[in-house]
DNA sequence: ACACATATGTGTGCTAGCACACATAACACT
DNA sequence: AGTGTTATGTGTGCTAGCACACATATGTGT
């Protein structure tokens, strides 16, 4: 077996959520959670299906998508270390209309709906942190919105990558144009354009599936604001 | 005084979410609850600022816009006698990043946010359904996300205006072109020539602000099936 | 080395919606 | 009636992103 990192980051970061909560609250539980694998492409929950498991990502990322017809679809937010997938069963809903797809590979924390539903009915630090995550996805999704209304794909792109860049903790990673094109709403050769574009900028360099980030800093500047304002919002609530 | 209707729906119509509470939670609440008139136009809050009160809406509408920048607004909720605007309160937060705007005159419930914040440390109907709401609203912004980046103009507005009368309980609403193009995220002009073709078609008449629907059916027709979507899951949430 | 699947680049129309600039129409107030 | 304000219609470019159709890499497996 190789000493290099068996997951994509080390194992390094782990849950932004779960580390926010008091000693006590964690213990308890930590033997309802299980650490899983999870791998770019795999499908958590799917429209209607009922959720059996939520996700704690530490250095994976989950995305939701909406989906208007078998071409159209689009994310309508991310989820990584800041976070929690599959918020609908702490609410108390078995199901979301929205799909749940692995958009990074790393790991997880899992817990069964059933313990989720327990927590929900427990005023806690957990139930509390889920409502201000409530908000804080919320707002990124409503934000996004906005900015896949407005602004111009070149702009998305690098928010896309800076995001995904936040969660991962890792310049490179492997993903195809054909897979960014989903997550924008765009054609694939829009991707195409806009990924040349910033690779001609010696912002990312890219190559068959894999894209890394050259100029962390750059990106920003190509971004729209919307970049900063999400980061900001989804920051903040941990706090 | 006139027998006719002293507001716009005659008062018929009232909050759902509080008409769903169990009798004795509904009379607990009371005390707190007040009556107000809301006015098209008039801010509720603002992103950024305090949010004082939040409303539980009878025949009145309430939009949740996001700002990119002067000129870009767009509306990523629309409030009803389903919901409430103002959930950031229940979540722990006191400010929220959107603008929540009236859209529609009519009466709303309203109550304190320190009341709300008391409401939240306690399980009950309230929680229970203020968390099945979130959950629904939430759908509402991710599938108009994906309908603002995807459907045509003349969609997007049909399906608004069947969502504004679902809301309403009225055929008849008075509404700028201008108004509608900060709702729909698009020029004026743009709006002119949608609600030209709707009139065209006979689905609708309008003249300087004042928009009436001739045939829902034809909306229905003429707007995407992100209408039916999002009409059904706000209505099923409330099960 | 070879075939084959996958990933990416590019080119030619086409269209929705933009920006800007007016023209017209309806109402409100005196 | 007259005047000003607000609401709406329209016309001329312009552009981003679409649809469709290929060409061209760059792996992978045998």
């Amino acid at each position: 077996m190789s000493v290099l990192k068996n997951n994509s980051n080390g194992g390094l970061s782990v849950n932004r959520l779960l580390a926010t909560l008091p000693k006590n609250e964690y213990k308890r539980l930590l033997p309802k959670l299980k650490t899983v694998n999870l791998i770019l492409g795999e499908e958590l929950y799917e429209p209607g299906e009922a959720i059996k498991y939520v996700y704690f990502p530490n250095d994976s990322i989950i995305s939701l998508i909406s989906e208007l017809s078998e071409t159209s679809w689009l994310e309508v937010g991310m989820v990584g270390n800041e976070g929690m997938a599959g918020l609908p069963v702490f609410m108390g809903v078995s199901s979301s209309s929205t799909r749940a797809l692995v958009q990074g590979s790393g790991t997880a924390m899992r817990m069964s709906s059933a313990a989720v539903r327990k927590e929900a009915n427990r005023l806690g630090s957990l139930h509390r942190l889920l409502h201000r995550y409530s908000h804080s996805l919320l707002n990124q999704v409503a934000q996004s919105s906005a900015c896949n209304r407005f602004h111009l794909v070149n702009a998305r792109l690098a928010r896309w990558l800076l995001m995904t860049n936040d969660r991962l903790g890792l310049e490179e990673f492997p993903l195809t144009q054909e897979f960014l094109s989903t997550m924008l709403g765009v054609r694939r050769e829009g991707v195409s354009k806009a990924a040349g574009a910033l690779q001609a900028a010696k912002l990312i360099r890219y190559s068959r599936g894999m894209i890394t980030l050259l100029d962390r800093r750059g990106l920003v500047a190509k971004s729209c604001h919307c970049y900063t304002i999400i980061k900001a919002e989804t920051d903040a609530y941990l706090n």
